[in-house]
DNA sequence: ATGCATGCAAAACCTTTGCACCGGA
DNA sequence: TCCGGTGCAAAGGTTTTGCATGCAT
């Protein structure tokens, strides 16, 4: 995904790309493996964009995801999350959350084709995009054996 | 999942089963099906506990995440919701979300088992959750032509 | 008496919205 | 000029928290 994949699609829809947008835009894509908040956005532009609001920031998000660019994510603790979406193949998010250290891990892989024929045929329900969780524990996970000391942060 | 596994799993615990957890964990056996909110809970009992407010919902709730008898998601739009975890094979929580209808159902098979094995082989990642959501449409919904009129519900 | 649980209200948190202003076609 | 986009602040909805009270050991 480049910048300027994403400007001809908002040329398409015959949405601007201001400025600001194409500011946020950037910070997703030197971001790209990471799933950055509303906030991790305003922080990282405040120092070249000190006057950009939080509401453009979740404006311009909604207009990305409404695209298909971004991808909204919201584990059901604090902010939701966004991601650009991967290159071509279009949807697929697996990610492995870690209930020790809460390391939120993306499996790139598309494991599913198999099972999203199954539902069409069982439930004649076609599928347009999933997302996997898997919630547990990395064996190598530096916090492995802590898990009593832990305070109740939420990792799902 | 019966009322005397889940006193059970309280004593265990030392945590008291008050009659207005008890009221709570009634409201969810006699809505298995459901996927309440805190509201949804809030009302049904109101009759019967005019006097029980959300916040012993939320901590009760949270309670019963934390033994595993609830779940709890949150899609991002709107309220979290809850849902009575399966009988004894534990995890497993795959959903069917239609785009057009905005209907949410549960899919009650198991289909993970083997990629969870191979998650552990390749990614040394033991499996303790997962949650698995699929975005799409039923060819059979009856708003199925009508997606150009929608309005923005989020769906996922 | 001690400590957990509750009820109420206030606060916190995240997100959306209203409105005046700005800037490019 | 027109219209979408922006900035700021206020409102909205959801959830958490503080604290006094209540209840059971």
């Amino acid at each position: 995904m480049t910048m300027s994949d994403i400007a001809a699609q908002f040329a398409a829809r015959q949405y601007k790309l201001t400025s600001q947008r194409e500011a946020i835009v950037r910070v997703l894509l030197e971001n790209e493996t990471e799933h950055l908040t509303v906030e991790d956005i305003y922080l990282k532009m405040k120092p070249y964009h000190p006057n950009l609001g939080m509401a453009t920031i979740y404006r311009t998000l909604d207009l990305l995801s409404e695209l298909h660019i971004v991808e909204k994510m919201n584990f059901g603790d604090g902010p939701a999350r966004y991601d650009l979406r991967g290159g071509g193949q279009g949807h697929m998010h697996h990610h492995l959350i870690c209930e020790d250290c809460g390391e939120l891990t993306e499996i790139k892989e598309d494991w599913l084709a198999e099972l999203e024929a199954r539902l069409e045929r069982e439930y004649g329900f076609l599928v347009t995009d999933h997302r996997l969780d898997f919630k547990g524990r990395f064996k190598t996970c530096e916090r492995h054996d802590c898990r009593s000391a832990r305070t109740g942060r939420q990792v799902g």
